[in-house]
RNA sequence: GCCACCGUAGCUCAGCCCGGCUAGAGCGCCGGCCUUGUAAGGUAAAGCAGGAGAGCCGGUGGUCGCGGGUUCGAAUCCCGCCGGUGGCUCCA
């Protein structure tokens, strides 16, 4: 039973790992042999494990384990990442007793409830999940050198990374910018998304103001869409909220007085002035753009905190302008500017078409609108005719112009005259702080960036990628566009964990910005522990020496009180093992992580010790869904190791489907793979006694031996779903298929073939399940680590090509023979095979040169120039059947094979399979007379009684 | 909206790059091996009725999302459409 074989499993998995840390087999030096570096992202510890985040891991140690196989020093080490605002928000929420939390951890990741409020400090947290995720990856079996382990919040990490951004300091890729952020107004601190109330990223989007003209000063109308502005034959401002007109870049701005507060965390504004809308409707507003004089009208669905709380109105454009200018029955104009290919007013005939009865409706029409004129619409030529004499000439380009130009044209042209400017705004507003107040932006001034967009530094990271493996291909151009796309990018923050910006400490270095070449920390970090270094004594010149080889040891040793040889040493161990050969990875981390990694190491290490490959898998699914808090369907790792068995869940998660896909975990595939393992286990260790070295062992081996090279490479291409496919379900079937083979001779199986093949077959299987491989090697009476162990060498003397094609035209000869049973009548009791002589296999040959070369069957005829009528009948059979022959079978007419021969030393074995009395005879005529049966070369005539 | 990837058996997926193999694999499903009962005094079970955890043997299963086009030939190449998933900056 399954179950009886997963509880072994997780009994042998225990043994093993304990054995393994024992012995430290995966703590690495320096040595001479070839080394191979592999990491995984570190995890960063606010929950305990799930399915999904083993894939990555899994998929990286069993590429470690093979190319350790394979004879390198491989060095997989592991950190965890504290820094950045989850573990704090989340530890606050566990403070505030959030239900929603507590019952996760409670119910899904069964933390014990004594633990639960301890959480809510948030180094506790990260310390008790970094634990919890440390057993996880031992149960994996992952093979961790966990010497090396630190945290991104251990000084001596923090010492590191004040390094690497003097570094980048002092390359001029650090600059100070201004940057909008979302804002809580009341706790003065950014937010996001984890700050909001049902985790909503707060997006940040711009509007235009145009200030229209009136004698109280200029109400800025706010819009998304300013090329629509020649169009504008009123503004609309909200009856809810008083206005004030406040100062800005000295002119006189009438705002809402709501949005005038929003305003303010962006704009540098003073109100000087209080309004009521009843005094704006008495006066006029002209627009800048056009000089029309436009009335200015009240409507309540101007949102006040929207924006400036100041509208235009387009009634040819907007379908709220035009319905509710319709209901005012004020007798304004329609100003078509947009056109499309059957309307210049699309928002008039839409409104009229669908006669929308709510805002809602509305709304729904102005997105139509929206994206429409967006997309097909282009400017009308005489929209210069609408514009006032003195611009006409620079905005004369504009006529004709598809909508998001035209849009580029007038927004740069308000902004340089200086007839408005561009403001921020929450674009799924409203956004609401957990605290309960409605988030703004804020601009925040004299913040840090690492810029990203810095041409010559895109350069360098670009050629780095170029020089880089990608796996698999397809994702390369993903990186090639997040390279390009990337522009500044802030790297500090204000609040969470983490080292502050050496320069300017009120600011935490941001987690993304802190984890981008940490891979080398790994390298040297068991020695900082080993010496007991304080962080005080590891400089910036004690860095730039391990890292770049710069400055004299000596000196260094002197200023920091390290032994020299220390020193050196260290920076020894660093260039064994630099640059890092594969970094694993999910997709989720290549417009960000991953392309900072690349860029980070483009500018601080040399061309040679840039990174040599990444790898990138794809999700998990469990049970054909995604994980989520939500659908509470998510399966802690831990438990799902007790469930199968970590064997099982490796495969599970990084087998079942090619690297870059999603696999889909479920209850049955998992099992399905717990069955494939035990009948591994049960066919490797069973007990042969048969000693005949026959056909069907040399069949056997050359099957094996064939395996052994398709599985190296599928290796080498991280192919580990055609890899394991082949190692535990092909070659099982292999096994099977012989066992039949000797089984139709009435021997045993050879033991010592089994043995051979039991071990070398066992070395296979151990990268993907190290635990049973272990188990087996052992059981088969080895005493050293399979994980240890060569992997096979393929013979290319005991392939036997020929022979595998003699038993796959048996095979195909007693399917055959089925597919004439399926239609016999009766009860059938003996089979009679002929096979055709040996003369026929040359017009094959000649029929399978000719139509592979694209001849016809005319083509054929003048070649062999058939002597009877019957002959040619033949060939044109021969012909026929060519067309539709397996590639394999046609291989086999290029060897000297006796088809006579092969089915009459294979009739035992197709009896046994058959289950039927067969015999096999030449073909010749009387046959044909007799039974009225043709042979054809490789398809013997079959006659059932 | 834009970009990327995907749509093949009941399910999970190969095959597509580079057109031609009988479109494959695993799981599932069905049948058999197994088992219980059933004839006249006993024995025997073809048939019939029922039971089966695994295993073994055999079998079943597909308008290749839809519509056009290129070609002697399209799951594969091209175009359009429909459906799904992910990404689109300060979030780890």
């Amino acid at each position: 039973m399954s179950q009886d074989f997963i509880s072994m499993l997780n009994e042998i998995s225990e043994k093993w790992q304990r054995k393994w840390e024992e012995s430290r087999i995966f703590e690495r030096n320096p040595e001479e042999r070839q080394k191979f570096y592999t990491t995984v992202a570190f995890p960063y510890p606010n929950s305990p494990f799930h399915l999904g985040h083993g894939r990555t891991y899994t998929t990286c140690d069993i590429y470690a384990r093979y190319k350790r196989m394979q004879g390198y020093n491989v060095l997989f080490p592991m950190g965890f990442h504290y820094t950045g605002t989850p573990i704090v928000t989340m530890a606050d929420d566990v403070a505030k007793g959030d239900k929603e939390l507590i019952e996760i951890f409670e119910k899904i990741y069964e933390i014990p409830s004594s633990v639960i409020p301890k959480l809510s400090d948030p180094l506790f947290m990260a310390n008790y999940f970094k634990e919890e995720i440390k057993k996880a990856m031992k149960e994996l079996g992952l093979s961790i050198d966990w010497r090396r382990e630190f945290t991104t919040i251990d000084p001596e990490f923090s010492s590191f990374i004040v390094w690497q951004f003097n570094k980048l300091q002092s390359m001029g890729y650090v600059v100070k910018d201004t940057h909008p952020v979302g804002w809580c107004p009341v706790h003065n601190l950014p937010v996001g998304m984890h700050d909001t109330k049902g985790d909503v990223e707060p997006e940040i989007g711009q509007y235009v103001l145009i200030y229209f003209e009136t004698p109280f000063g200029y109400l800025p109308i706010a819009t998304l869409r300013p090329e629509t502005v020649f169009g504008a034959v009123a503004v609309w401002i909200s009856p809810k909220d008083k206005y004030s007109v406040v100062e800005v870049d000295g002119k006189r701005l009438i705002l809402s007085k709501k949005a005038s507060f929003r305003l303010s965390f962006q704009l540098d504004l003073k109100e000087v002035q209080e309004l009521t809308s009843e005094e704006l409707q008495k006066v006029k507003a002209v627009n800048p753009i056009t000089g029309r004089e436009v009335p200015i009208i009240p409507a309540d669905f101007v949102d006040p905190t929207l924006a400036t709380g100041v509208v235009m109105s387009v009634p040819a454009h907007a379908p709220f302008d035009y319905y509710y200018l319709k209901k005012s029955k004020l007798e304004l104009p329609i100003v078509p500017v947009v056109k499309l290919d059957n309307t210049d007013a699309m928002a008039r005939d839409v409104v009229e078409k669908e006669n929308p009865k709510s805002d809602a409706d509305l709304k729904k029409l102005t997105e139509l609108v929206y994206r429409t004129e967006y997309n097909k619409g282009k400017m009308r030529e005489d929209v210069v005719d609408l514009v006032k004499p003195e611009y006409r000439e620079e905005l004369k380009e504009i006529a004709g112009k598809p909508v998001p130009e035209a849009r580029k044209i007038i927004t740069d042209f308000v902004v340089k005259k200086k007839l408005g400017k561009q403001i921020y705004e929450i674009m799924n507003k409203p956004v609401y702080c957990r605290c309960g107040n409605e988030v703004v932006v804020k601009i925040l001034k004299d913040q840090w960036f690492l810029d990203y967009g810095n041409p010559e530094w895109k350069a360098k990271t670009k050629k780095l990628l170029s020089k880089m493996r990608v796996i698999p291909p397809e994702v390369r151009k993903d990186f090639e566009y997040a390279i390009d796309w990337l522009e500044k990018r802030a790297c500090a923050r204000t609040r969470g964990l983490g080292t502050p910006l050496p320069w300017d400490k009120k600011w935490i270095i941001e987690s993304l910005s802190d984890s981008t070449i940490y891979m080398a920390y790994y390298t040297i970090a068991h020695k900082i522990k080993q010496h007991k270094l304080h962080a005080s004594q590891l400089t910036l010149d004690f860095w730039d020496y391990v890292m770049l080889g710069r400055g004299n040891p000596e000196e260094i040793s002197k200023s920091t009180g390290i032994d020299k040889s220390v020193i050196e040493d260290m920076r020894r161990e660093f260039l064994y093992w630099y640059p890092l050969d594969v970094r694993h990875s999910g997709p989720d981390l290549i417009p960000n992580h991953l392309s900072f990694f690349l860029f980070n190491h483009s500018a601080i290490f040399p061309e040679e010790l840039w990174p040599k490959g990444l790898a990138i898998n794809g999700f998990i699914l469990y049970e054909g869904k995604k994980m989520s808090k939500s659908l509470r369907n998510i399966l802690p790792l831990r438990k799902a190791i007790r469930m199968y068995g970590a064997d099982v869940i490796r495969i599970a998660l990084a087998c079942t489907v090619d690297l870059g896909s999603d696999a889909n975990f479920t209850d049955v595939g998992a099992k399905a793979i717990a069955d494939a393992l035990r009948r591994f286990y049960e066919i490797v260790t069973a007990h042969y006694s048969g000693d005949v070295m026959g056909k069907p062992e040399r069949w056997l081996l050359s099957k094996f031996n064939n395996l052994v090279k398709e599985v190296t490479a599928e290796m080498g291409e991280l192919d580990l779903r055609g890899a394991l496919n082949k190692v535990l379900y092909e070659m099982t079937s292999n096994v099977n298929e012989y066992f039949e083979m000797v089984r139709a001779e009435g021997r045993e199986p050879n033991g010592k073939v089994m043995k051979r093949i039991g071990l070398e077959w066992t070395k296979l299987l151990s990268p993907f399940a190290p635990h049973l491989a272990e188990e087996i090697w052992h059981k088969l009476g080895n005493e050293t680590f399979v994980s240890l162990e060569k992997w096979p060498t393929y013979n290319e003397a005991e392939i036997d090509v020929k022979l595998e094609l003699e038993h796959e035209f048996v095979e195909q000869v007693i399917g055959d023979v089925r597919s004439i049973l399926n239609v016999f009548k009766g009860t059938p009791t003996q089979v009679m095979i002929f096979a055709a002589g040996k003369g026929e296999m040359e017009k094959l040959r000649k029929a399978i040169e000719v139509t592979s070369s694209g001849g016809t069957l005319k083509n054929l005829m003048d070649q062999l120039r058939p002597s009877s009528k019957e002959e040619a009948r033949t060939l044109q059979k021969i012909y026929q059947m060519v067309i539709s022959m397996p590639e394999t079978i046609k291989k086999m007419a290029s060897y000297d094979i006796d088809e006579y021969q092969v089915l009459k030393e294979n009739a035992r074995y197709i009896e046994h399979k058959l289950g039927l009395n067969v015999t096999v005879e030449q073909f010749d005529e009387n046959v044909r007379a007799r039974y009225n049966k043709e042979a054809l070369p490789l398809r013997p005539a079959i006659v059932v009684q």
